[in-house]
DNA sequence: TCCATAAATTGACCTGGCTCACATTTTTTG
DNA sequence: CAAAAAATGTGAGCCAGGTCAATTTATGGA
């Protein structure tokens, strides 16, 4: 294992917090493995046996139901584990792994974890965090799903990738559009009409490269009530109106 | 606390598996607090110090939009813990808990669990379990969320409720009808217009029981492609059809 | 028992997002 | 570089589920 590889290992949320020692212990007992794009990491269903922490690359976990619709359910990348708990549970993955791009990921033996967790509680408290904050992501998902519209929906993922709160800025889309569709639950289609629309707030897609004018007016955007978002629909629509202007 | 408030404690999840004194010492530090149907028991964003074990009645764990929109997480009852990771990681809860029924709780003080856990291996494990628990539930609510028509989603939900995997069998819907929409993530109007359509599949709802003439019947609904579902649209329907026969 | 209030149902209508079909652009491969 | 294969964009039409409004049915208190 190379310095880098070692160094985004040491900063990943379950060895960040664990003494160096510990984490160098368990680190050899764990390998690295290269995975192509497309290629299986791990089945849904399988028993859980190993820990992931993602070095390189993209994965995508995700269902598949028995009519063979896919669900994506978390997508993750340099300085993210998977899979703690379920492993350390010794139950079967109840989602699949996949690489969407060429991925290189460290390999943990959820066996060694365990048996380290028993006398290193910073351990113990990492991987509960690690599992804690997979929680919080599905919270985040299910209210997303729940709460906001297509346009909503996207106008967050693009606002997530922004490290300001406020002003233009430009992004890159991390992965296919394709993938970024089954993260928000909607179609290709769908996301490339929301793209179209947000034209209007001042965002331009070229390629995989988003241009934001203004971080600010999409935040606006997602607080909005679903029905105001775009048209503030008033029943009788005056003779003559064109539409909404903004 | 009374022998049977005990029982249920110990068959909790995050105790079941602790040795019973360890589990004692642990009730002893706790109390039992009692809620008022829509009375709150824990706010969005509030420091997360208790970890709760459901007695009796039943909570719903919520979070609330800027627009005041709100989306159900999880609905929860008698046996079920809530709070474990959040409340050990000392983080703010990112739901609200309230009672939706008269509530009988036992509040857990974070800073003791953790405390124990230290030196009880089994309570980490279990805590761990309890996370994962509510992790692997979240992902059946997305996947629902994601890939199921509201009427498979309802059906999903009754059967659920039953103990068998096929033939006729009774239930009786635990709560009111809205929190059913807000769990399922639709209007209550759509649940009652759900319930309509699920009448020709043998499901006949009165007040708040449920009569499922053949519960395989219902897992196989669920299991279908969401086109499918109920008509099997042909272009050309054929002169003269009255409908589809099922 | 009756009334007051809340919960649930029903109908009419509307619309956001999906489907299907095809055009266009981008990427990959020989 | 050309050709093939993916990925993406667009248009037309549809329908599931939401919205709004009006009843009907349950529920709890005096």
């Amino acid at each position: 294992m190379n310095i880098e590889d070692h160094d985004i290992a040491l900063t990943c949320s379950i060895l960040a917090d664990v003494p160096e020692d510990v984490a160098d212990k368990i680190l050899s007992q764990s390998c690295i493995l290269t995975y192509e794009r497309g290629t299986t990491i791990f089945h849904q269903g399988q028993p859980a046996t190993s820990i992931y922490i993602v070095l390189d690359g993209w994965i995508k976990l995700f269902r598949t139901l028995k009519n063979g619709e896919e669900t994506v359910v978390g997508v993750f990348t340099r300085g993210d584990s998977v899979g703690e708990a379920v492993a350390i549970k010794r139950d079967n993955y109840p989602v699949a792994g996949e690489a969407v791009t060429k991925a290189r990921l460290i390999q943990l033996p959820a066996a060694f974890i365990v048996k380290t967790m028993m006398n290193k509680p910073e351990l113990m408290f990492s991987v509960l965090a690690a599992t804690y904050q997979h929680l919080h992501e599905l919270i985040y998902l299910v209210e997303q799903l729940k709460a906001k519209t297509v346009v909503q929906r996207v106008a967050e993922f693009l606002t997530d990738l922004c490290p300001v709160k406020e002003g233009a800025y430009s992004v890159v889309l991390p992965y296919e559009k394709v993938l970024i569709a089954g993260r928000l639950g909607i179609k290709p289609e769908s996301l490339s009409r929301a793209f179209s629309r947000l034209k209007e707030k001042g965002v331009t897609i070229h390629n995989n490269h988003a241009e934001i004018k203004d971080v600010a007016l999409l935040r606006n955007l997602i607080e909005q009530d679903r029905s105001t978002t775009f048209s503030r629909k008033r029943k009788p629509l005056p003779t003559g109106s064109i539409g909404i202007s903004f």
